[in-house]
DNA sequence: TCGTTTTTCTAGAACGATTTAGAAGAACGA
DNA sequence: TCGTTCTTCTAAATCGTTCTAGAAAAACGA
C-alpha cells in the first residue's frame, strides 16, 4: 500500500466521509451500489488495500484470530499426525468464521518468554494443545480475559474443555491386554528429559503430561498385578518409541507388551521388532493410543479418538456463541489389529 | 482483565502519566526501578495484564506476527514432514524476533475467501509455502505492501525468495537413475484435482505446481530419450503415493522405476510393492524427493535438500533486517540408499 | 557556585479505523 | 398536501497505545 493512504484519504478524493468508505467495505448494504464502485474503483486506483487490521482490531474488539498454544518445539509437536489432525479440524472451524490461527509454542526452556509471547499476541481465544496446566502462559490468558479451551480436561469447574475420558480409554485398552494374558509392559512415555540422552525408566510420579499419567491409571486399573514399567526415549516421536524400545527389547527382561502411549511412539517400537526380526503380535504384543492413518497400515492395534472433531469442537466452543456446552468429552473406542496377540506362556 | 482497566487507570491510580506506565512495560530504562515496581505491582492489583496488543500494534506499525500462506488444506499441508521442518525452521526465528506466526490456508475452493483473510490478517511480512504464483492474495499483499519471501524462485527479479535449484536437483536423481540403466519411468505427482477419485495420467502442462514442473523437467534433460509417464493419485500424501504406486503397478505396463516428487510418496510407493511382494531396488527401483527422517529409515534413495535451514532462511530475510540478500539458492544433495538399483534387462 | 549533562517524567498529538446518533432527502400512503 | 417511513450519508467521539519534544529535577565537573 502506498504509505500515508488510508480510508480518510479515500474519503477526500471520493467526496465522502470516511465513515461511508468503511461502510463500502464493511456494510454494502449500508450505501447505494453505484457509490460503493465508485469508492471502491478509486481506493484501487489510490493503492489503498483496505481497511487497515490492527486499526480495525481497535476499534472493533476483534482481532480475527485464536491463538494455538501447545508445549515445546514446532517440531515436535507437528511430528505426530494427531496434533496436525487436531489443528486440520481446528481450521476448519476458525475458516469458517474468518478466524485465523497464531501459532505459539511454549518453549521449555524459556518459560516467561512464552507468556510473555502470549501477552503480546492479538487474539480473541485460545486452544490450549497439551499445555501442562499451571504454565504461567495460561495464568497471563486468564489474566487477559481471554477465553480458552484445553484439550485436557482440567480440574476447575468452571475451565473450557474438549476431551476424551483417558481413563476409561486406557482401561478399555488394559482390558484387551489382560484377556491376552500380558501380565508384563512396558509403557512408552513421552518425556522431555529423556530427549537427546540415553533412555529412561520413570516413576508415575516423574511423568509429567496429565493424560500420559491418567492413561497409565487407566492400564493399573485393569491390569492389578500386572508388573508394568515406564520408559521414555524422549520427546513424543517415531524416533524416541524406536529408542525407548530398542533399550528395551536389548536389556536383560523383556516384557510381553509394549505400549505406546501415541501411536507414533507404538510405531517406533513395531520398527525396533522388525529390525530384531521380531513380529508383533506373534513374538511380542504392541498397541498404541490415537489411531493415526498410519497405524492403520501398520497393523497396529490401538485405541481410536476422534482427532479432527476434537479440533473442530475445540474451535465450536471458541468461536460459536451459540454453542453453550463447554465441557465435552468425545468418545474412544478399541481397535483390534495384528499387532496384539496372546501372551506366550511362560 | 477487568473490563475498561487501561494504561490510563493504571497511570490514575499510580499518580503518574500513561507514557511512564508504557515505559514501565517497553523501556524499563526509561524510568526508575523504584517507579517501576510501583507500577507494576499497581497493575498487577487492579488486574491489567499489559498493554493491549492491538493498540500497540496499531500506533507502533509493527503487528508482531508474520503469515505462513500454503495451498489447501491445513491437514494435506502438514501431512508432509518436510512442511513440518519448515515450518520448525521458520517458528525458530520468528521466536527469536519476539514474533508469532499466523497460519493461512488459501483453499483452492474459495480463492476470493483466501484473498480477503491475507487482507485482514495483521502481519508483519508472509511466507509464501508452495503457492502457485499469480494467486490474487499474493496481489493482496503486494497491494498492502506486505514483504514476502517465496519457497519457490519467482521469475521477478525484485521477489524475494529461499529455494533450491529445482532443476538441477533432479537432474542428479536422473543422472543417477540412467546410469542404472533405467528408461522407463513413472513420476509420482502432487494435484489437486485427482484427489478423492482414480489417478490419472497427466500431461506436463497440467501440472500444477512451479516447482513440480521444474523437477520434471531435471529428469527429463537427463533422460532425453526415456519414457516418463506422470501419474497423480491425489495430493501431496503417504495415500496419494500409495494409491499412484497401485495403479501402476497393476497395469498392464509396468516402469522400471518410480519417482516420488516428494518422500511422502514415494514412501506411499514402498509401501504398494511390499504389499505385492515387490522388493524396492531389486524389482523396481524407487527415489524420493526432500530426504524427510522416514527416508532413512526406509532405506529411499532421495535428493535432500536443507528443509529446516530453508525455513530459518525465509525467516532470516523476512525478519532481520540486516540480511541484504533476498535470493537464496540452498545445496542439494544425492542420498543413494537401498531403493535404488540397476534396471532389470529386458 | 554556575553552567552542562544526565536522568526521570509528562503533555498532547498521532495511529487508522468503527460506531452511534442523527441529518437530509427521497419515496410513500392517504 | 402533510406526516411518516426508508434510504443514504455524515460528524464526532472513541478504541488503547506509543511517540516526539521538551520540562523539571538531579548529578556532575571544574
Amino acid at each position: 500500500m502506498s504509505p500515508g493512504v488510508t480510508i480518510k484519504t479515500v474519503a477526500q478524493a471520493v467526496g465522502v466521509s470516511p465513515s461511508t468508505v468503511s461502510n463500502a467495505y464493511n456494510k454494502p448494504d449500508q450505501l447505494s451500489a453505484a457509490l460503493r464502485e465508485r469508492i471502491l474503483s478509486k481506493a484501487h486506483e489510490l493503492g489503498y488495500a483496505g481497511p487497515d487490521a490492527s486499526a480495525r482490531a481497535l476499534r472493533s474488539g476483534k482481532a480475527g484470530a485464536v491463538g494455538v498454544l501447545f508445549t515445546d518445539k514446532l517440531a515436535y509437536a507437528f511430528s505426530d499426525p494427531y496434533a496436525v489432525g487436531f489443528l486440520a479440524g481446528l481450521a476448519e472451524v476458525a475458516e469458517e468464521f474468518a478466524t485465523s490461527l497464531l501459532l505459539m509454542p511454549l518453549s521449555s526452556s524459556d518459560i516467561q518468554g512464552g507468556a510473555n509471547a502470549v501477552r503480546q499476541a492479538a487474539i480473541d481465544a485460545a486452544a490450549i494443545f497439551c499445555v501442562a496446566g499451571g504454565h504461567p502462559a495460561l495464568d497471563m490468558l486468564k489474566n487477559r480475559g481471554i477465553p480458552m479451551v484445553s484439550t485436557d480436561r482440567g480440574d476447575h469447574p468452571d475451565l473450557s474443555w474438549v476431551a476424551i475420558d483417558e481413563v476409561e480409554a486406557a482401561a478399555k485398552l488394559g482390558r484387551h491386554l489382560a484377556r491376552l494374558g500380558h501380565r508384563d509392559l512396558v509403557v512408552l512415555v513421552d518425556n522431555a528429559e529423556a530427549a537427546g540422552s540415553q533412555p529412561v525408566e520413570l516413576t508415575l510420579d516423574e511423568v509429567g503430561y496429565t493424560d500420559c499419567e491418567l492413561r497409565i491409571r487407566g492400564l493399573q486399573k485393569e491390569m492389578p498385578d500386572a508388573r508394568i514399567r515406564l520408559i521414555s526415549g524422549g520427546h513424543n516421536a517415531f524416533s524416541s518409541g524406536l529408542a525407548g524400545a530398542e533399550w528395551v527389547l536389548d536389556s536383560q527382561h523383556r516384557p510381553t507388551a509394549i505400549v505406546g502411549l501415541s501411536d507414533v511412539q507404538a510405531l517406533g517400537a513395531m520398527e525396533a521388532m522388525k529390525t530384531r526380526g521380531l513380529v508383533p503380535g506373534k513374538d511380542l504384543t504392541v498397541v498404541g493410543f490415537d489411531d493415526i492413518p498410519a497405524a492403520g497400515t501398520a497393523g497396529l492395534t490401538t485405541i481410536r479418538q476422534p482427532i479432527k472433531d476434537k479440533g473442530r469442537a475445540v474451535g465450536r466452543v471458541l468461536l460459536d456463541p451459540e454453542v453453550k456446552e463447554h465441557q465435552l468429552l468425545l468418545p474412544t473406542e478399541l481397535v483390534v489389529r495384528s499387532s496384539s496377540g496372546p501372551a506366550p506362556r511362560t
